[in-house]
DNA sequence: GTCTATACTAAGATAGAC
DNA sequence: GTCTATCTTAGTATAGAC
């Protein structure tokens, strides 16, 4: 992937983030250089700081645009319906979306702790406002008696964790499809929250 | 903590290893120095190498006793009962176990990819053993009817993403007792698996 | 067993030529 | 916009004195 002098603000951009992303997925944030992601990208070391401020920049933007992505689609996904019907979405889309990005879950879970602390703390109100997604329907499902739960709080974590953890052996080749999967999962987070 | 030259054999090690433990659950393996340790011991940086081969063994050594004392801890706990009281043993064990020790369990999950390949199979090995232990008394309670499984496999998987997750945002000072968390997890994990 | 000192390697980031 | 070259700092690990 070696590259002449030229002009490539358009494309090298987000090459930069892609192979950023994929290193630091594979072998961690502190334990990748930025070496390392310029010889990915096919330029010298300097070059990268074109594109970005530095290497902490990498991390927060790929994390953000991630929980910002995140957000976004699930919005785009929960339309008015019943607690049961919207939890049963969530599930799903949840799954779904996790699955189709591996590295960017990877990173967004597993980097916090190198995240300054003022970056830091705009990831945790971005994943807050997701997770307050899910206790919002789980709540509503409770007040409306569909569903039956020892505390909203709990089940909220309790489910995004359980389905987080479908990215940790998920493997497209493997015996079961991602709709088997969400289907599953489904059947359990069903009954656990007594729907 | 400053300490002048001496023996001190007898107690140095642990203490380098529980120095490794705490910094490296605190900032990650990548991320901490072995100068960072010996700081946090008292010692020089070399004089750590009277205690451990490398920075590797240290990670691995914390990976190992910690999987061995797990494993110990749970056949000691699991006694011949019904599937449905195994289970419940199995939650509330594995959430009081993992409390007590954050520092170790979030080493254990986190900094799997930092193994060097042959230390990895050997701490892969552990994790699994320890998983097939849930997933045994699972398959023998839908064997004998008293879950209501839709794949076992999934099942074990779901339940100790769900147990496991308990880590990383329980604190003693919260809102719940570790009583009352084992009770709702139990809660939702039983009616999870339609016991 | 620990110290000081150091060999060796590599990191993040910048300067100036092209 | 990218290159080469380099500054500065810091990493793991070892050697030899005490």
């Amino acid at each position: 992937m070696a590259r002449k002098t030229g002009s490539h603000s358009e494309i090298t951009g987000p090459l930069v983030l892609n192979a950023a992303q994929t290193l630091f997925a594979r072998h961690g944030y502190a334990a990748v250089s930025m070496r390392q992601i310029a010889a990915e990208v096919g330029v010298q070391a300097g070059a990268l700081y074109n594109y970005t401020r530095d290497k902490q920049s990498l991390l927060f933007d790929l994390m953000k645009t991630h929980l910002d992505d995140l957000f976004a689609a699930w919005t785009a996904v929960d339309k008015g319906q019943t607690p049961t019907e919207r939890l049963e979405a969530f599930t799903r889309f949840h799954i779904a979306f996790h699955l189709d990005r591996p590295d960017a879950v990877f990173i967004a879970y597993m980097e916090l702790r190198n995240l300054e602390p003022q970056n830091f703390e705009v990831i945790e109100v971005l994943r807050k406002t997701y997770e307050t997604e899910l206790e919002n329907i789980l709540r509503d499902g409770k007040d409306s008696g569909e569903f039956t739960l020892p505390d909203t709080k709990l089940a909220t974590l309790a489910v995004i964790a359980m389905l987080t953890g479908v990215t940790t052996w998920y493997r497209d080749d493997g015996r079961l499809s991602r709709d088997r999967v969400e289907r599953i999962y489904w059947n359990m987070v069903r009954k656990a929250v007594g729907a």
